[in-house]
DNA sequence: TTGAAAGCGCTAACAT
DNA sequence: ATGTTAGCGCTTTCAA
């Protein structure tokens, strides 16, 4: 009595289902979703026959299928810029712990600082239903969430603002953290201040090198032009950057650096030179304690988390305007911010 | 003429389906679906109604309903130690890439060191019904997945090996890599060398400490239960170890550390001290160049990828044996690992 | 080229 | 306490 397969076999392996699991356990289907989801109104006696059906049969239940019918998915997409980056891995882990403590898990993927690959990345977690979205963005357009958020995905910005349209964003003070860098570099000294950033259009890089100027301005200090460096964080672009504010006969004699990436070329950079040139950079890195690096450290974590809870807080229903939160940013002294000029 | 809602509001807050693209666009519900997935038989005519409807109504496919007719989620996840460790960043995101490269999304979460919330996870990822997974293990007894991945579930496992069950294997090459950095030492002159590590039970230290103990071996050098420590990798346990084993009359002249927290710590600890000793750490760290530590280097990048890639081609039914790939590590000196016996 | 009907595995609503 | 029915939004199958 040879027993065909009910079902084709290209999906899931031939996985049992409730139906599966009610008739070997001789009830019914609605029975097993109650003990599945621990609903009351079973008797021992029947819960102890479908937990061992279950068992059997090495069932499983199909979220995908619940999803589609109950509507949430439990589940949150994470959109950033590179996973790799150490920035970003405690500002992910945060997110995930904040998510783990509502039930949910968390998608997340790298945009790689492309606007495109950021918008195809949220719309794909979009189609996937993901309850919220976080989002480190690449883009500065990003009205193609509006049709997401109107239907109900609830929305966060982290890092970086929102471009055109109105979300709740969470970010550090770059302008601040970087005008005290400065300033502190002024106080020991220093006069001809250089600054390596990031490209200009990250917001992050932009509101970093106001803060620079602002700095500057408030003591009364000229920017030359060619103390100004934007661009890619590639170890060799900013080599050559910090390279050419190094030569002439006018270097400067301190550097901000834009962010982590920029730092650790930075440093490594000076480290090859004989004069001593004072440095602040913008992130804390790992072992800058050993290295003697001044920062402004920001705190990645609580940027994730932040970020998470006001994104849970919305599903929880809370309805409000959409707020911006910026968090303080702390200057650590260490050596390199305090060499004086040459 | 009050159109009544057709469906509860509580879900996905009443997203428009294909079928009220369909009636919007004037044609049948399949017609729709040929459209949204680019399949042929359709006059471009009928498309651009179907796309307008489509703009209109802000449609987007819900990929739970379709995961539930395919059986595919062309999603994978994986489950590592932890997001924030610098080490498990650029694995995430080699991981990232193949499944980007192959259409697929990742989900992951970090187990935290503990077996219940690695089963937890994974069995959760299981219930998505991701189409593979990859688990870097913090327990060692993986049974608990035979079922799923008889079902189907590919599953590659990383960094550690399974425990109690057949399955693929990628790994580095732990024992090699302590062997190697030992002998370095040795040859450099060591002779008392202590090694510190991370628990016992994680696969890695367990090898790596058995890589000490061949080259220390291999030289015909005793090792005294005092050169020995296992444990957890946080600072304090981490700095207590390295302060036993160098104090007293016949303290260690050179330092294995098992893993790049361990590293941290153990420069730290160094670095508060007049007296010189040798260190090598297993794992590389950022800017431990710039400090002059001697490595043994892995490559997490290629440890994900070839996971990864490993799963993809299961995933393209591939069918035979699990294999088991050691990655080769590589000795970086730069200072720390050459200092002679003091 | 197009569409109607069935059904993926589950839960909500409503019997019994 | 338990079961039956309908239907979530999509794809598959088959007919027109």
């Amino acid at each position: 009595m040879a027993e065909t397969a009910r079902r084709p076999d290209h999906r899931y392996g031939n996985r049992p289902t409730m139906k599966d699991v009610a008739a070997r356990a001789g009830v019914g289907l609605k029975t097993v979703s109650r003990v599945v989801n621990g609903e009351p109104g079973v008797t021992p006696d029947t819960e102890r026959r479908v937990r061992e059906a279950i068992q059997a049969l090495g069932f499983r239940r199909n979220d995908s299928a619940r999803v589609l019918r109950k509507g949430r998915t439990a589940s949150v997409g994470l959109v950033l810029e590179d996973l790799a980056d150490p920035f970003y891995g405690p500002l992910s882990r945060a997110v995930e712990e904040v998510a783990r403590a509502h039930g949910a898990l968390l998608i997340n993927g790298s945009s790689a600082e492309d606007p495109d690959r950021e918008q195809e990345l949220a719309l794909a977690l979009c189609a996937r239903r993901v309850d919220g979205l976080i989002v480190i963005p690449a883009g500065d357009d990003h009205r193609y969430l509006e049709p997401e958020m109107r239907a109900g995905v609830a929305t966060v910005f982290v890092d970086r603002p929102a471009g055109r349209i109105e979300a709740d964003t969470v970010l550090s003070d770059s302008f601040g953290g970087a005008r005290a860098g400065v300033a502190h570099l002024v106080a020991h000294g220093h006069r001809r201040i250089g600054f390596v950033g990031d490209r200009p259009r990250i917001h992050t890089a932009a509101e970093r090198l106001r803060g620079y100027r602002a700095a500057m301005e408030d003591a009364g200090l000229p920017v030359d032009d060619a103390w100004v460096s934007l661009g890619s964080t590639e170890p060799a672009r900013v080599r050559d950057a910090v390279a050419a504010m190094l030569a002439g006969p006018e270097p400067v004699t301190a550097l901000f650096a834009g962010n982590n990436r920029v730092t650790v070329t930075a440093v490594r950079e000076l480290a090859g030179r004989t004069r001593p040139v004072a440095l602040v950079g913008f992130d804390d890195i790992e072992l800058a304690d050993l290295l003697g690096i001044t920062v402004i450290a920001q705190d990645a974590a609580a940027l994730g988390r932040t970020a998470a809870q006001r994104l849970f807080r919305r599903l929880d229903g809370l309805h409000e305007e959409p707020r911006r939160v910026e968090l303080a940013t702390r200057l650590v002294p260490r050596g390199s911010g305090e060499i004086p000029p040459a």
